[in-house]
DNA sequence: TTATCCACTTAGCATGGAGGGG
DNA sequence: CCCCTCCATGCTAAGTGGATAA
């Protein structure tokens, strides 16, 4: 397959039309990129898929002493130049691009006309590009931290607290005392001293109260492998619980001691679910015109084909060479069908729209019916036992067979992703424990193994690449979940105090003689300032993405003095195009590096993710690239809301944190599509908008005329309007005034945000015990901040103190 | 070493149902 | 009350990083 050919709009039409000869009226194929000329052609057509997404950015500098905390990353509006450049990518779809809004909105400064909202930081922020470093520094140092000592607490905390226990509400057994035990604790306070590493009391709190997990972090040691046994004593849930019980409290150490990766005891749980078999429905494509028998089998993947009609992936090159090669294999040699441009799936297209409006057109009890029912089914799948405890498990449904949806340009995209059948699972399951009832008649797992060193409950091969593993494991609301949750933000907190020392570190290597020291130096600068992932090396059969240890000489441009602009395709081929100025040294080092390659060579040939972790993990016991960007994105929340909360509105306070969580957003570059019902959202609104300032403007007529005692204008269908005295009249226009500055927010927020995806950060990267402490602080009820499976998930970080701090 | 295997976290998108507005 | 958003949730792809094999 010709992967290298380039998709214009029109070879768009080329491909589907052959297909879909009928219908051609919905396709959509606006967004298909344009490539410019450049050499970046590629580049836009991944991004494209996706959106890209400019941001251009600036990034503060920091440096200097203070700042330890500070995120680096600050962003602003670059030039036009690059403006332009970025419309040149994506010419159709946005053409007027909504650029950076992002952007914007942290710096307004840029925008002349933007201003509307929110920032109030923004000045600061201003200032600083102009003044240059310093700002990072300011913001560190400006308010102190504030408010919290207010001391509240209350209400907040009760409520989301319940929610969270998991396993206290697992009905299960045993644990009363268990309850107890967690219930307990959890008035303890939090602490604010951070690691410690593990003494924290929230530590101990949640390994007493919580099964006994606790994974202790000494992992390695332990020449795992040999699981099996062990202490599997399961069987009787009974005696588990008991036992459970009275290991609690010497469980972390007992653990510890004995044996490095155990993750549990016991584990019991019902395997897994199948889709269901497929259905024939037993509607005619055409090939070349005239309809075609298909077998059952055959039927079932142009079906996949037929459904994805109005996706972009069926104007897709790879995309329609992959699927018709994997099912012409299934077609068999000998049938009819052979060539691609004759196959019309017409047909089975429009039986699918059918299907879909039938469904649609059910009525809520029936819907409501089909529901309970599947529920009912499920729902000996939705539990696990761990260590006697009752968790949720995340995936126990099998993913059905389908077409490769690959991200960007995925080299696969298209491919038959099989049905996985009962000997393609291995199970993992207690000693003991009852191995859950292969749910198809006839048929078994493929293994069951007994392997307390892992938390997956069940896995099998990826049918696309044979070489990766799809996992079963528990919900993100279960305490092992939890645990590693938690450790991972005390992992980034430690990096607090080694923060100074490490930056002070990479800037002396700035100048190396070594080129190894050198480049890690710049490459951990790069992924400290700019929150760049370490960048694992990718087989070609994957889309080509990189990140900061592959990156390429073609994504980074020099633009002297001192900036670099960076434009690739990160994970999910998500573009990321920022420009920062940075320290003179390390700007000669990337030209340095740079020198004497071609446009695909590695900026950092002396390196890769194993070498470049295993010097920060010198620095710091445990660190890795990732981790800057846990440490970074939490840092950011918790200092911009210390600085920012004031006293006010609740929906102001809340504006702070969703400005604080766009902030952390941006710097990891978490972007979404933008919204489809965007525009006509805006318009609106808008009207909207128009109206009420309409009406405000009648009223403050009335008032006048009221006031100066001049009848009022007839309304137009010449009633007279009933009189208003002003009082009420100026209450009217206070009201609709308000009302009017609320819904220009609401307008500004929702088009500063309808690229960035917010949920990203909040569910990886913000420590919540930050979000838990300030609702508590701030009198904010949790619920506004945290939906439901979010609670849940941050169970563990529900008691923590008010005066928390990151 | 480097390549591979394995386990687990992080990611954006489609969807469907709850809840808000007309 | 009904429609119609809009957001939470489910889904699964795509990363990171440790351990092991070659």
């Amino acid at each position: 397959m010709p992967a290298t050919r380039t998709f214009d709009s029109d070879d768009s039409d080329e491909f589907k039309g052959p297909a879909f000869k009928r219908s051609s009226a919905s396709l959509k194929q606006n967004s298909m990129p344009t490539p410019s000329s450049s050499g970046n052609v590629q580049h836009c057509q991944k991004s494209t898929l996706k959106r890209p997404h400019v941001e251009d950015v600036l990034m503060v500098d920091t440096d200097d002493s203070d700042d330890d905390d500070k995120p680096l990353a600050l962003r602003k509006k670059a030039d036009d130049r690059e403006f332009k450049r970025i419309n040149a990518y994506n010419v159709d779809s946005d053409s007027e691009d909504e650029k950076p809004l992002s952007a914007r909105l942290f710096k307004d400064a840029a925008s002349p006309s933007g201003g509307n909202v929110s920032d109030d930081d923004d000045s600061d922020d201003d200032k600083t590009l102009a003044a240059r470093f310093s700002l990072v520094t300011r913001n560190s140092v400006d308010m102190p931290i504030g408010p919290n000592n207010t001391a509240l607490n209350g209400s907040a905390s009760s409520a989301p607290r319940n929610s969270m226990k998991r396993p206290c509400d697992s009905n299960i057994q045993p644990s009363s005392a268990l309850k107890k035990a967690k219930c307990t604790d959890s008035s303890a306070s939090a602490s604010s001293e951070d690691d410690g590493s593990d003494n924290v009391p929230l530590a101990r709190r949640l390994t007493v109260g919580e099964s006994s997990k606790r994974k202790p972090p000494a992992k390695d040691i332990a020449k795992k492998k040999k699981n099996k046994s062990s202490s599997s004593s399961k069987d009787n849930k009974k005696v588990v619980t008991k036992m459970k019980t009275e290991k609690v409290k010497s469980n972390s150490k007992v653990r510890e001691a004995s044996g490095g990766g155990k993750k549990w005891s016991t584990l019991e749980h019902n395997g897994v679910i199948f889709p269901p078999p497929y259905e024939p429905h037993g509607v005619k494509m055409l090939y070349n015109g005239k309809p075609v028998d298909l077998t059952p089998e055959q039927e079932e993947v142009a079906t996949m084909f037929s459904v994805m009609k109005d996706t972009e992936y069926a104007s897709k090159e790879t995309f329609i060479n992959n699927f018709f090669t994997d099912w012409s294999n299934i077609l068999g040699k000998t049938h009819t069908i052979k060539k691609f441009e004759l196959c019309d799936f017409t047909p089975i297209y429009e039986w699918h729209l059918r299907e879909k409006e039938k469904k649609t057109q059910m009525t809520s009890e029936e819907k409501k019916a089909l529901r309970e029912e599947k529920m009912k089914q499920e729902d000996k799948f939705m539990w696990a036992f761990v260590d006697g405890v009752k968790e949720k498990v995340g995936n126990f449904r099998v993913e059905p067979p389908g077409l490769f949806r690959g991200r960007g340009e995925h080299p696969k995209m298209g491919r038959l992703k099989g049905r996985i059948r009962p000997s393609d699972i291995t199970i993992n399951i207690g000693e003991g424990a009852p191995v859950p009832v292969c749910p198809i008649p006839g048929e078994s797992w493929k293994e069951v193994k007994h392997d307390n060193t892992v938390t997956w409950l069940a896995f099998w091969n990826d049918p696309i690449n044979q070489k990766d593993f799809k996992y079963v494991f528990l919900a993100a609301s279960s305490s092992l979940k939890g645990q590693s949750d938690k450790e991972k933000y005390e992992k980034a907190r430690k990096l607090k105090d080694h923060i100074r020392n490490i930056r002070a570190n990479y800037t002396k290597d700035f100048r190396s003689k070594d080129q190894v020291k050198k480049q890690i130096a710049v490459a951990t600068y790069l992924i400290d300032k700019l929150a760049l992932r370490a960048g694992n090396e990718k087989d070609d059969d994957e889309a080509d993405t990189v990140g900061c240890c592959t990156l390429k000489v073609e994504n980074v441009t020099c633009l002297p003095p001192n900036k670099l602009q960076f434009d690739f395709l990160g994970k999910d081929s998500i573009r990321y195009l920022n420009t920062v100025e940075i320290e003179p040294p390390v700007y000669k080092a990337i030209m340095e590096f740079c020198a004497g390659k071609n446009k695909g060579g590695h900026v950092f040939d002396k390196l890769d993710t194993t070498k470049l972790n295993a010097h920060l993990k010198d620095l710091m016991p445990g660190l890795t690239a990732k981790v800057f960007r846990t440490y970074n994105a939490s840092i950011t929340l918790d200092n911009i809301l210390n600085k920012q909360t004031e006293d006010g509105s609740r929906p102001e306070k809340m504006n702070v944190y969703s400005r604080a969580n766009k902030q952390v957003a941006i710097i990891c570059n978490h972007q979404r599509a933008v919204p489809k019902s965007h525009d006509s959202q805006m318009t609106k609104l808008i009207e909207k908008i128009d109206e009420l300032k309409a009406q405000r403007d009648e009223w403050k007529e009335d008032l006048e005329r009221v006031k100066t005692g001049n009848p009022l204008a007839g309304d137009e269908d010449g009633k007279r309007k009933r009189k208003l005295t002003p009082q009420v009249l100026e209450i009217k226009i206070s009201t609709i005034e308000t009302k009017i500055k609320e819904m220009d927010i609401t307008k500004t927020n929702r088009e500063e945000l309808k690229t960035v995806a917010l949920g990203t950060s909040k569910i990886n990267y913000l420590d919540p015990r930050i979000t838990v402490a300030w609702c508590k602080t701030h009198e904010v009820p949790i619920e506004k901040i945290f939906s439901k499976t979010i609670l849940a998930k941050f169970g563990w970080a529900m008691d923590v103190d008010p005066d928390f701090r990151f």
